[in-house]
DNA sequence: CCGCTGTCAAGAGCAGTGCTCTCGGTTTTG
DNA sequence: CAAAACCGAGAGCACTGCTCTTGACAGCGG
């Protein structure tokens, strides 16, 4: 199979991802609880239901919008990793990076990151695109002389923290994989907190407490 | 003025409730997304027009269920509290009961914590409720020696934390204040990776790390 | 070159939504 | 007791997601 088939093949390739273009620019103004498929096809000069021949339903449309924004904001970490350098630095800057670009894109950041949208939907297509960020995260740790932390760890959480290690391939013991965990957790529940305004009786600018935060984070973990 | 007054206002405020409860129930059910007027009016036996008597529109009534929702989780932190003790068996009993609530009602917890609904709705009529959580932890700390934790505070983020220390009216340095604000964040942080599958890849089953999240949080803080 | 087959946009239509307005009837008030 | 306020019911508007059918066109084998 070439690259570009038929003429019909492109054209609905083409097609696909103007009508994606075209719901990502609704999404920005409207957000995901008003984007109306009527409205995009509107606005592309077509009808309707020509658009169920390119997703089946607005929720697809919506999933394929969610895998997008993972990879977005995944791409914006890895981007904003200088890649060499100080390791607290790198850390810094993916920090960094990855709350500009949910400040940047807030509705595309609410959909991945806030309420899941349908009954349930999309787990698995989205696990991996998911897990960019926090892969960023990890590799700023791998070949990193990191400060031993040392604690307790449950033996169901110290279990789980061995099958990541495997997967994740990185030599760390248990306690320095649920502090990691803890500044994944950290890191997304203060851009939520910041975008979704509950910051707003406390650190309503929450530019220095992100830093903060940031840097408390990466000693954290031992780095 | 009594009480109860007119049979009118006694009728209306009764109604008043049961469309917040039927609306609570359907909540639960089928989400914030599929909440519809209609039904709620049509399971209550009336019609759709008359439950704008009550609520101005659809918005409206979130707003009422997601103030609600907010002293509900409040008041779960709150008697999870046993009110002395242990300073940290206090704060661990105080992040479990938060996270129980949320687990008993996720459509609820999505509400208050997830997307924000409309436009942008009601920051001033949920502020108070908001913090309810947050002050039962900051109770735990007052009266108490905390360990002092140490570290550079940039002069923004020092004077929010001064100015929060007034507004709680508690005696403590901006270090603690901020991690404090980071401990709060962590406990929303980690329920809504929870309730929101974001943990599924890693620590899928998450009560084991949650509560070793809130051990270490304890000590983060100078517990 | 013809004709078949799969794909396509378009239109009508269904069931459902939030919301508005008007219309009688009841309750409260002056 | 009459005026005013309030109430539920119903019709209706504009909109939604989604389905089904129709007619046209492209790409292919013969």
């Amino acid at each position: 199979m070439t690259a570009t088939r038929t003429a019909r093949e492109r054209a609905r390739a083409e097609l696909t991802q103007e009508i994606k273009d075209e719901a990502r620019r609704q999404l920005a103004e409207v957000g995901a609880h008003g984007l109306s498929l009527r409205a995009v096809a509107r606005e592309l000069g077509m009808v309707s239901s020509a658009l169920y021949r390119y997703f089946p339903s607005r929720d697809r449309l919506l999933t394929d919008l969610i895998v997008d924004a993972y990879n977005a904001i995944g791409e914006a970490a890895e981007q904003a990793d200088p890649g060499e350098g100080a390791p607290r630095e790198r850390w810094l800057a993916i920090w960094r990076g990855t709350r500009d670009w949910a400040r940047a894109h807030p509705h595309e950041y609410a959909l991945i990151y806030g309420s899941p949208i349908p009954g349930y939907a999309a787990p698995q297509d989205t696990v991996v695109p998911a897990a960019r960020v926090a892969l960023a995260l990890v590799k700023v740790l791998t070949h990193t002389e990191l400060r031993d932390v040392d604690g307790e760890v449950a033996p169901e959480l110290r279990a789980q923290a061995e099958a990541l290690t495997k997967v994740l391939g990185i030599v760390a013991g248990p306690e320095t994989v649920a502090r990691l965990l803890m500044a994944w957790t950290q890191l997304f529940g203060a851009i939520s907190f910041d975008l979704f305004g509950q910051y707003v009786g406390s650190v309503d600018p929450a530019d220095a407490f992100f830093a903060h935060s940031a840097r408390r984070m990466a000693e954290f973990v031992g780095l």
